[in-house]
RNA sequence: GGGCUCGUGGCUUAGCCAGGAUAUAGCGCCGGGCUUCUAACCCGGAUGCCGGGGGUUCGAAUCCCCUCGGGCCCGCCA
């Protein structure tokens, strides 16, 4: 059996090859350093395309040394030392830099890892537990593009930290407490909701309705505090009703999240730490420290000291709590449960969020860490559900699906309905989910319709593709009678081999700077970078019309670009197809 | 007015926190490649005072200061 003599073969050896070459490259130069007699200092290694590992540790003994950074790089490469079976195959130097090659041992080991570990190759040893909260939108109507945003880099960190070893809980906040669903319920009561529509988008349309009644007939104020007040006093039939719309809304939301490949594990109401007491008890522990004052009848925190200017307000005037204290008690509630809790936040929550990360800190409660991003915008301003101002989710994943459905049926009119359906709908989610999640958070965009439904750049489909390509290839193997077997790695050798191999390995070290940094473009930009190895290696070296031991070792390497591939897509949520 | 953030070829964007080798990639543009494992592919080319100005440094897209432009926020909304 291929997988007993590759279980044999890769025994003692690291689980994580790309990380203990890094680990190599630090000793072996710090060794170096030592036996020269320099002072070990930041060995300065990086990536470099005239390397696989680069150093320029050089410059920075230069000075202290009175030597030119070329001299300490040359006196370095003499000492250092590379022991066989090392990861480091050599070691060059160009000019002041110090330039390491992986070794074919590095090489022949991740091909075999790979075949043997397959879904779990990348798989990282961290462990403790992470409370993960993403969407959190309010039940007010469908999720729209600027949501969007925030559940596709929610899902994907959680999808990074899952593999980097992290038990990861999804958590879905819902602001049960806000005038929004009090709006909604008061909507509910006076105008008919259109069952024939998704339940989300005609909650919308009552929520819209109901907030231009309420401007414009201002008597109608006092019932929606009625239903507010009602609520947070815990009346059992003004709850229902809340639980009513509320249901209602999430329902839809949730449909549009699992068309994403989106799920939460836990839905949690805020209006839970009110009844619970936890919110009380949360404003008495910040009234103990003293720092706590009335001012102008609400009780206000000072923060000066944390480096926040504007104190926060914790309690109203009139004894209630506010949307920030109920969201001190979720975190105290929270912090009890996990060791790491993570938000995805919109970037008008950046005060706020450091307010609550001060208060937090001041009480002694751990603090969360919060990933921020920027607004998506229209062309025409800022998006708003209550003016009824913003493009669905539902509506984008439908038009690109349209976008989508159209090219396969030029590109493949040889196939049934039922395959194109099927493949617009990956396509379309994988477009979309790839499009938000290449570019960083801290960038503001504005969405765009045409850009948006472009499917000539090489994003989602790019890799999609190129995984289909692989599968293609397995099964026109098996077809001619050729299996995944016994096969020698050492004949990898070309060029585009190589690179491929190199590529491959570097997905854990990926996943591992992306869960370590919470940057989740990062398996984007490697996934399509590794889709365009696998094509290079595609165009040049031909696989079942080789010689019949070359057959074996690529149709190897096929699959382990295969698995990778398809671990990549899995850590951004997108279908990894067969076919396309 | 104050705070945070972004500004990189026509457009989108990586690199910035931990300063170093010709600044990353895509779209678009120009040119080439389907009798060959799916051409949603591959190869080649043009396009950059890294918003502007100063400073630190042997060296700045990266660090510091100033300035301009976009976005977000600024005590009882969420």
């Amino acid at each position: 059996m291929l997988k007993k003599k590759l279980c044999t073969w890769l025994e003692c050896k690291p689980l994580l090859m790309f990380l203990k070459f890094k680990d190599e490259v630090s000793s072996v130069l710090s060794n170096a350093l030592e036996s020269a007699g320099f002072e070990t200092c930041d060995m300065a290694l990086g990536e470099s395309p005239h390397a696989d590992i680069a150093s320029s540790v050089a410059f920075r003994l230069a000075s202290r040394y009175k030597k030119s950074p070329k001299e300490i790089c040359d006196i370095i490469r003499d000492k250092i030392k590379i022991v066989p079976d090392s990861y480091i195959e050599r070691v060059e130097t160009a000019g002041p830099y110090l330039n390491f090659f992986a070794s074919r041992a590095f090489l022949n080991e991740n091909v075999l890892r790979i075949l043997l570990d397959r879904e779990n190759f990348g798989r990282l040893g961290n462990k403790g537990k992470i409370i993960l909260e993403h969407t959190s939108a309010n039940p007010d109507g469908p999720l729209h593009i600027g949501h969007v945003r925030n559940s596709v880099i929610g899902d994907t960190l959680a999808r990074i930290l899952d593999r980097a070893g992290f038990d990861v809980e999804r958590q879905y906040y819902i602001n049960d407490m806000g005038r929004q669903v009090a709006v909604v319920v008061w909507g509910l009561e006076n105008f008919k909701l259109d069952t024939t529509k998704k339940p989300d988008h005609a909650i919308a349309e009552v929520y819209i309705e109901a907030n231009k009644t309420l401007v414009d007939e201002k008597e109608h104020s006092p019932e929606v505090n009625n239903f507010m007040k009602k609520y947070e006093e815990g009346d059992t039939d003004t709850i229902t009703l809340f639980r009513n719309a509320m249901d209602t809304a999430i329902l839809g939301i949730k449909e549009t999240l699992i068309r994403m490949n989106i799920h939460h594990d836990n839905f949690i109401l805020e209006s839970r730490f009110v009844r619970s007491g936890d919110v009380d008890k949360i404003v008495e522990r910040i009234k103990e420290t003293g720092r706590a004052a009335i001012k102008d009848g609400a009780l206000m925190v000072d923060l000066k000291d944390k480096g926040i200017q504007k104190a926060l307000v914790i309690q109203r005037s009139d004894g209630t709590s506010l949307y920030t204290t109920r969201d001190l008690a979720y975190h105290e509630w929270k912090a009890g449960q996990c060791d790491r809790m993570i938000d995805i936040l919109g970037a008008d929550h950046k005060l706020i969020s450091s307010q609550l990360k001060a208060v937090l800190s001041i009480i002694g409660i751990k603090e969360p860490e919060i990933v921020i991003f920027e607004f998506v915008s229209l062309p025409e301003g800022s998006m708003s559900t209550r003016r009824g101002v913003f493009i669905s989710a539902d509506e984008v994943l439908d038009q690109v699906r349209q976008a989508a459905y159209e090219e396969v049926a030029k590109r493949r009119p040889e196939t049934d309905e039922e395959f194109k359906k099927k493949v617009s709908e990956f396509v379309g989610i994988g477009a979309v989910r790839y499009d938000i999640i290449r570019v960083s958070p801290e960038k503001s965009t504005t969405f765009d319709w045409k850009q948006a439904l472009d499917f000539e750049k090489q994003g989602a489909p790019f890799i999609q593709y190129a995984h289909a390509r692989a599968c293609s290839i397995i099964k026109n193997a098996e077809e001619k009678g050729a299996v995944l077997g016994e096969f020698d790695p050492n004949i990898l050798v070309e060029e585009q081999e190589v690179a491929l191999i190199k590529k491959l390995a570097a997905f854990e070290n990926v996943i591992d700077i992306a869960a370590h940094d919470l940057k989740p473009a990062l398996p984007a930009i490697y996934a399509r970078e590794l889709a365009d190895a696998f094509n290079q290696f595609y165009r040049f070296v031909p696989v079942l019309s080789a010689e019949p031991e070359y057959v074996k070792a690529r149709l190897a390497l096929v699959e382990c670009s295969r698995i990778v591939l398809a671990n990549a897509l899995d850590t951004l949520g997108i279908t990894a197809p067969e076919s396309m």
